[in-house]
DNA sequence: ATCGAAACTGTAAGCGCTTCCACTGCCCCC
DNA sequence: GGGGGCAGTGGAAGCGCTTACAGTTTCGAT
């Protein structure tokens, strides 16, 4: 079944004398480099038919120096973004003849071991900010592999592409700001990411802006769990914030639903916020404010940007920050009639 | 930066002149092959941290005869879904030092050009039944790939591994038969992919064990947009059914609120049930009744067979069915307790 | 001392492909 | 009718690594 004379699978050698051809014909037949007959190409062709004739990628990433994949690094892939940006990454790359070559490090941050093998089988590397620690992005540096960073701050040698958080955080935070909350809890650790660090950065001016003191961040991880703990504590306290700007919209669902269940009124005494905007923001009722982030995009550009620096068509660092979309449902209490945005 | 005397990226023999050793032993050393002096051991690690030496590896494949990697071909990566399987998969190939490159066909059954590719530069594919076309997973066998199907009836030479649908559905739809309900409505077209013919199939069983006519499928995607469109239609009939058997969450979810948004009681009027479990089917309200596959599972299961092929340990074809859950919630109204069941 | 085995190291032959270079005809133009 | 150009083709040299196989040491045992 494997084909080939042999049984083993057929080479450009077997093809060749099937076609009573040189192997140098074959390959530019099957590569469309150089000139060749009609007559030549076609029996190439039928030859490398017949023969079931796949040809060997290491062989040709040898020769040509160039292996023709990008490597991506991701922290993990539960959840719906994850998936969304690699779609949109692999899209990219398929279109443009990249193969994509995919890293989990699930929570271990310095996999040398992995990582150096993946360098070695890709033309460059693409990591999200929260797969790796800054030593192992600078040892691929050192190493010589281009390196684009996604949702980390800039890094210098390296590209990097990322959502616009801080903004966005700020005017969402200025805007239950304006509607009377005055007592707003911020809900995750920004030391767990940059990104949700940034959140954290504008939801601290907001407040600045308006004279007010910043209160101080709720150190919690980004889970359903962290979330559904939080509003069982909250429902226990004496006192309690009237607003809260969660980090992820996990962490906001579990404690809306978990508030709603002990007949807490959201928004009416407390409002919730998330950010992702994953599928359930829109099914919970009430819908949950969010914000949304273009995963697919980002995984688009990021490739788009590996591949300039992969074939050097540019030199020059390069740091894209994509814009985000505040999503307005019930849970936020500030939204009277028009939704900003289309649900869905 | 990029290292090497040369100013290209430092090779074997970079490594090997630094160490005053031959290039066999630094290969000894670095793969921890054959007998090697601690000497010799301590100055090719030397070297080879100083030069920011990285293995090539297509030079590896090409001389070892094998890629050491697994290709996988997703119809597409929306969803929890694929990101889920696609964790499973990564983390064992990970586990046993195999890379992953994964290609995304995007409703492009038969991409002869990229999948070819892909077979050149890996072990063996995994597919997943909603991606290929059936002649291309046939190019693939005579072309001597290993291949594994995930959600795919079995194929002749390749192994199968896909979570087991139809009792799941029978017992499902029994259940919503056996607490009164009528007049039932399959949603989702069965021709769309083996799963959904399996899950149309336990639901029509359960009729016929039960003398009952079965009824047709409502042949529509299984997208939210198909499920409003759905609910819609039957916001407007004259007759309508007691109970929707959807084929996916996405289509249940949006049929769901639809109809709720529009007075219809559920589930006291009519039942919806899912497929998935996704996480909105936890945060909508009433919770949807739904069915849990093992998607990790699945990647992990697919992962390792492929494995056993690519090293020959088996040469038995083997079709895997892995169990999933029932998930009882209000929507079904048949919830007395809210537990989650294991089928069979 | 001597020998043999064991431990270590080096030489060189590939793995399958691309591509530079040389070569052969052939057509066209002066 | 002879030269220049060019389309088409083949020969052969790598690309960087692994791995027989052969050679060199180093010992312990005789």
């Amino acid at each position: 079944m494997p084909s080939g004379p042999t049984g083993r699978p057929a080479t450009i050698y077997d093809v060749a004398a099937r076609a009573k051809l040189s192997i140098a014909t074959v390959s530019r037949v099957l590569q469309g480099t150089g000139p060749v007959s009609a007559k030549a190409r076609a029996r190439v062709d039928q030859a490398a038919q017949e023969l079931n004739y796949v040809p060997l990628r290491a062989a040709r990433s040898l020769a040509v120096q160039r292996h023709e994949a990008h490597g991506l690094v991701l922290p993990d892939l539960a959840g719906p973004f994850y998936g969304d940006l690699l779609m949109g990454y692999e899209r990219w790359a398929g279109e443009h003849g990249q193969s994509v070559v995919i890293t989990v490090t699930h929570g271990h941050p310095d996999p040398r071991r992995t990582v150096m093998d993946l360098a070695g089988r890709v033309d460059g590397i693409v990591v999200h900010g929260n797969a790796l620690e800054l030593p192992a992005v600078q040892g691929l540096r050192k190493a010589g592999v281009p390196v684009v960073l996604i949702a980390h701050p800039p890094v210098t040698g390296c590209d990097s592409v990322r959502s616009e958080s801080a903004a966005s955080a700020e005017q969402l935070t200025t805007r239950l700001l304006e509607h009377g909350r005055e007592q707003l809890q911020f809900v995750g650790d920004p030391a767990s990411s940059y990104d949700v660090s940034e959140r954290y950065a504008g939801f601290a001016k907001a407040h600045q802006l308006r004279g007010l003191p910043v209160p101080k961040p709720l150190r919690v991880p980004l889970t359903e769990e962290a979330g559904r703990t939080v509003a069982e504590k909250m429902l226990q306290a004496t006192t309690r914030p009237d607003g809260l700007v969660c980090a992820n919209d996990e962490l906001a669902l579990a404690a809306l639903v978990t508030l709603a269940a002990h007949g807490v009124e959201v928004p009416g005494d407390i409002v919730v916020t998330g950010w992702d905007d994953v599928m359930a923001a829109r099914y919970v009722s009430p819908g949950l404010t969010t914000v949304r982030q273009p995963m697919a995009e980002l995984g688009r550009v990021a490739a788009e940007r590996l591949h300039e620096r992969v074939t050097g068509v540019r030199t020059r660092a390069r740091n894209d920050v994509l814009a985000t979309q505040l999503v307005l449902r019930d849970s936020c209490g500030t939204n009277r009639g028009m939704h900003a945005v289309t649900p869905k």
